[in-house]
DNA sequence: GTAAGAAGTTATCGAATGATTACAAGTGCA
DNA sequence: TGCACTTGTAATCATTCGATAACTTCTTAC
């Protein structure tokens, strides 16, 4: 419905309220897609391939369901969509974090480890896209997903180890503690940190060192 | 399904069916409850809390589905009965390490840290255990299976910071590498080990050193 | 203006799945 | 032996979900 449709687009896009007597606008379908890839990527982050549900990703998007379905032909491919444009974003942020001239942030070392480091931390503000790529981990024994998902990941290894100039150590600890991270953001740990329970707090700022603003602010918003 | 059935009737047709106790005549529902159990920890583990079905379990149980759910109640409450058993045992496997006084694998420095370490690895052999737990850290968003998947977290956090005595640094490194290592199982990855991949056999060597093979049996086994 | 195509919906189908019911067969005990 | 209890199955039901079909509405090129 038209309703679904301005509410959807204000949410994307908060910031042109002046876009607002433009009613039940059809978009492109190429701004569409991208729509439904970001709610999908949201909700598969959420609840895994198989408990997410084309009609949630639907909803959230604030299109039918059939459309979703007929705009990538399955479920399936939708997650493979999912899958490959998160792994892209994330390269590219790692790339851009390598070559940056910028300076780092205040008074703290500036090697390409602990850059990319820190580029892995920002991602943490869209959950979703980090939580697609851990769902995806978890799916090696699928017979479609699981050569992806793993292709995924070794193409990660060997951006560390070859443009980064990590050894096998240093790659090794540094996807540790991504994974740890990822853990903290799916299993919600900052839920118990609101709480003000010691322990999560204790955890979470050990894990995520510098970053916890970010993992809190995507927490409430959602 | 069918073995029960046939075992049953061979045994009314037979006069002299006590040749094959083991086989033969129902089991105690305590027994059979853990073989359920036993069961369903592999199926959570491989396909994930949604991806699982009933059936599933109940086929590598070799029972009918509606007796798993009469059994457990719902799907949920195996889920979380599953989760306990896992973690449970986890811990008992910990708690031994600790308190073990033979002497450790040749060679290898003896510090609580490295023992717990390595039985963390020694749990390799039973995919399911892990996996079932790392499945239900992706469920944090779930209003049921997410407090306990928390709470079992913080449980393990627990015992290594008041048990062993870690640091929160030193716990956060543990757990970072044993979320490193459960990805390496979900994901399959010593498929690619197999296949002779050089960054998938990097990286499994150094993120599971010496414990390689306790992943590739479990691999092959299944 | 209008035909053609793009964008999107409603209605609905078939398969899968968790759950329920009713029933059958084995076990133990007086 | 007979009878209550336990262990298990077959049949089936109600939902849910991914997918398909057919239709409507908006946009745009001529």
């Amino acid at each position: 419905m038209s309703s679904v449709i301005i509410t959807a687009a204000d949410k994307t896009l908060e910031k042109a309220p002046d876009k607002v007597p433009e009613i039940a606008t059809r978009m492109r379908s190429q701004d569409r897609r991208e729509l439904i890839l970001g709610a999908a990527t949201a909700v598969f982050g959420e609840r895994g391939y198989f408990g997410a549900t084309t009609d949630a990703v639907a909803k959230v998007a604030g299109v039918s369901q059939p459309y979703v379905v007929r705009m990538f032909g399955t479920k399936e491919a939708l997650f493979l969509e999912v899958l490959e444009r998160a792994l892209d974003t994330l390269m590219k942020t790692f790339a851009r974090a390598l070559t940056d001239t910028s300076p780092p942030p205040a008074g703290l070392e500036d090697t390409p480890s602990l850059r990319i480091g820190r580029a892995y931390a920002d991602l943490l503000v869209d959950r979703g896209l980090l939580l697609s790529l851990m769902q995806s981990f978890m799916l090696g024994a699928d017979p479609v997903i699981g050569p992806v998902a793993r292709a995924g990941f070794i193409r990660v290894y060997t951006f560390l180890r070859e443009e980064v100039g990590m050894t096998p150590l240093e790659a090794d600890v540094f996807l540790a503690h991504g994974m740890m991270m990822n853990t903290m953001v799916g299993l919600r740990m900052a839920d118990l940190y609101a709480d003000g329970d010691p322990c999560a707090i204790d955890l979470l700022e050990t894990a995520l060192p510098g970053k916890l603003d970010l993992l809190l602010d995507s927490s409430k918003s959602a």
